[in-house]
DNA sequence: CCGAGTGTCATTGTATACATTAGGTTCGCA
DNA sequence: TGCGAACCTAATGTATACAATGACACTCGG
């Protein structure tokens, strides 16, 4: 890969999912390039990757905004993603190998060792939790599932409230991944399926809800 | 929108969709500025949406290829855009202007009149036919569909089997179209996804058959 | 005082030159 | 003759200069 263009995208990325750009902010190529120490041509490609997944806004004159998202817009991004995941899941069922299969168990355990430290451990929650999911769509060999899910998944942490899980939803996530490996092992798609609409489902709702529970803070990420 | 770099997109798109530049080909980015009579920076641009779009692969060195499908890579497009154009159905069922249905019948009126003509028109079937799935994602009112399917809706014409189609194919798109718009009026979401993923998962096997089946050569596009 | 028009400034689009890196070829040595 | 290393070539990554275009403000006329 490329080093300046991805350093560019990645510290962009971050400065809009932190809350650095807040919504709607404009963004100049130029304001950028001297922020992230690069020329404005990696700037220009790290945008136009930003904006094919939807983390920015252009105008009719091609100027750049920082997009906003209504409750609604993340709602639909959970929906679509609940769709295509699950899709993933039912592939995943009848081509999943039995190492991959171990892997997932790994990082199921990594989870559960997260959870259940004395202080939940939620940069080692948030980082298996990635994984586990990788697995699942690595396993259902699909490039076009994992195109598309690629440019959607980091959106739903836009929200900075989401960032907020309780201990009882970390646990429900946990179990919730046990069951996908148990579905997993009997190599069943509908029921692989069934659990990962669920999944998906039930962290919508988390993520609806963040504003009213939040225990655990600097949760950066959607707990899955 | 930049004059350049959408000029290239749709030189180099048509030079792959039209076979000039045969899956496996690799794809000089100077070779491809001199063809398209722009310097390489839109050239970089183009190739990045197509990159994107997934009509263009690149190696682990960033050396650009035309992709290669499989029959079973597009069979796994037919069903990924199944499952988001039904669902861009259902969501248009309870969201549909009156204005939108008519746009519909209108389109539907003009397929009727291409199919129907003394030789098949194949060239306003295919125009019409785009714009008449293009007011439903329109009425689906999703950002995250539209741009989805704006990625994968031209892929499975790549391969140029597909571009025969019978009359009786058209036929029945056509008649599939209709119960669409009647879906669309009862605003029955139900009723208007199954016609989608009947309607896609027809394309699907007409495509496949089509090695059987050549009897309209010259069209460009599925039939949806 | 308001509106239209024009001029200036800011920002984006494109071209080109240069840096860097991968890949191939050739030469040398075992 | 086969293997390997170094060099050379070609293609991509980055920076910068320039062109074009839209935004904004100010002025002038009504």
């Amino acid at each position: 890969m490329s080093r300046a263009s991805d350093r560019a995208y990645v510290m962009i990325r971050d400065m809009i999912l932190s809350g650095d750009l807040p919504s709607g902010a404009k963004i100049g190529e130029e304001a950028l390039a001297e922020q992230c120490g690069v020329s404005r041509t990696p700037i220009r490609e790290a945008l136009g990757r930003l904006e094919a997944e939807l983390l920015i806004r252009r105008s009719d004159t091609q100027r750049s905004y920082v997009a906003d998202w209504s409750l609604e817009d993340v709602e639909e991004v959970f929906e679509l993603r609940g769709l295509l995941e699950s899709r993933a899941a039912r592939r995943a069922a009848t081509r999943i190998s039995h190492s991959q299969i171990e892997r997932l168990k790994t990082h199921h355990a990594a989870i559960g060792e997260a959870i259940n430290a004395p202080t939940p451990d939620t940069q080692q929650f948030v980082e298996h939790n990635h994984l586990f999911h990788s697995v699942i769509l690595e396993a259902s060999a699909s490039a076009e599932l994992t195109s598309m899910l690629a440019r959607i998944i980091e959106r739903p942490i836009v929200h900075r409230t989401a960032r907020n899980y309780s201990f009882d939803d970390l646990k429900r996530s946990h179990r919730q991944h046990g069951e996908l490996v148990a579905a997993f092992e009997q190599r069943d798609p509908a029921w692989a399926e069934a659990v990962m609409v669920s999944h998906i489902r039930r962290a919508f709702h988390t993520y609806a809800n963040a504003h009213i529970d939040q225990r655990i803070p600097d949760m950066s990420q959607a707990a899955e």
